[in-house]
DNA sequence: GTCATTTCTTAACTTAAGTGAACGAATTAT
DNA sequence: ATAATTCGTTCACTTAAGTTAAGAAATGAC
């Protein structure tokens, strides 16, 4: 499980032992069950996630009706805005599988980048990758129609069509889960004419 | 004008008058003509911006259609996808206005981290920021639609509605420009009813 | 294993966005 | 100043998504 923290922190900057001892004596990995709920609406919680395996979704409840935004799976991090703005979380995050991941937060990162300042090199190169990664989804989606942004779906994350319900899709692609099944249906016409 | 900028990073970190000389000498203030391109598809630009004064916009062009995503004014950075991913570009970037802005680069960056480490800290609390801002953003234009996205967009960047053309507001609310002008009927005959 | 709940699909109908075209208004070029 | 282009709106028509409802399939609870 080290190893494969580790090998994503490689890519982005070199450790040595000790400041690996360093982060494993810091004891930040945990095992979640499917189901549970991390964070809750009106929680304002500190914990940011990465994950080792297993996928969490993020979603809003709006008028009593869940709206999955976002999907985080394999070597994603996740920083809730909750975190960032130290204001009470507008969503919630919950394990669709058993999940293995990392949680830390903003005490641990400042006592980290003050030992080792190579720690923040990494993590603003990631906010910047990951920003960057964001807009280009975020302009995708603008850009194309919702059965678009379904195939576009399927060539890019062709895992979440297996690992995550149709609704919960649906939302994520902003549309209504009748409308991705009529979509679905409209696209497997075209395929056999 | 340097005031604007010092203003602006003292939200962040404070500087010694060395370190605003030394930011100084690197000359990195424009003045651009509305109608300026800054960055064409397929080029491999390093500059990133920081807006003083104006506007500026960014747009793909799909089957020969503009396609524009996102406008950057006062104070907002932009740093675009092909200097993070050192690849062509997917998107032009105009000026919409005569605008004022600060232009960097990941040399400069690199150079001003090494001296004042502390700059690297404020890019990481800014992108972090960013980040954290454009997710709301995203979430809330799945989680709407887009007489909504329209109404939020009054609410949130009144100013973009009054210096920025309609056809352009409408594909940065992902609709057609005929589709926003009934839109903004409806939304009136609302109002009047 | 059975029952209850959730999930997925289909259908009929409503609402809103896309399309193509027209026309006046505003802007830009010369 | 005038001509040419671009821009914004409206209209009629098409297409696709939202809504409501119903039923089958899958999943989870006991």
């Amino acid at each position: 499980m080290q190893d494969i923290l580790f090998n994503f922190i490689s890519k982005y900057i070199s450790l040595t032992e000790d400041e690996k001892n360093a982060i494993l004596s810091l004891d930040i990995f945990r095992t979640i069950k499917k189901g549970t709920i991390l964070l809750k609406e009106g929680q304002k919680s500190q914990d940011e996630y990465f994950i080792l395996k297993g996928c969490i979704r993020k979603y809003y409840i709006i008028d009593g009706e869940e709206k999955t935004t976002a999907f985080f799976t394999e070597l994603e991090v996740l920083t809730p805005h909750c975190v960032i703005n130290n204001a009470p979380s507008e969503y919630f995050i919950s394990c669709l599988e058993d999940t293995i991941l990392t949680v830390a937060n903003p005490g641990m990162d400042v006592e980290i980048f003050t030992k080792s300042p190579k720690f923040e090199l990494m993590c603003r190169i990631m906010a910047e990758e990951m920003l960057a990664k964001q807009q280009i989804n975020f302009d995708e989606f603008k850009t194309s129609s919702p059965e678009q942004r379904y195939l576009n779906l399927v060539q890019k994350r062709p895992d979440l069509i297996q690992r995550v319900p149709q609704h919960q899709l649906a939302s994520f692609l902003g549309i209504k889960p009748q409308s991705l099944s009529r979509l679905r249906a409209r696209i497997m016409e075209k395929d056999k004419g």
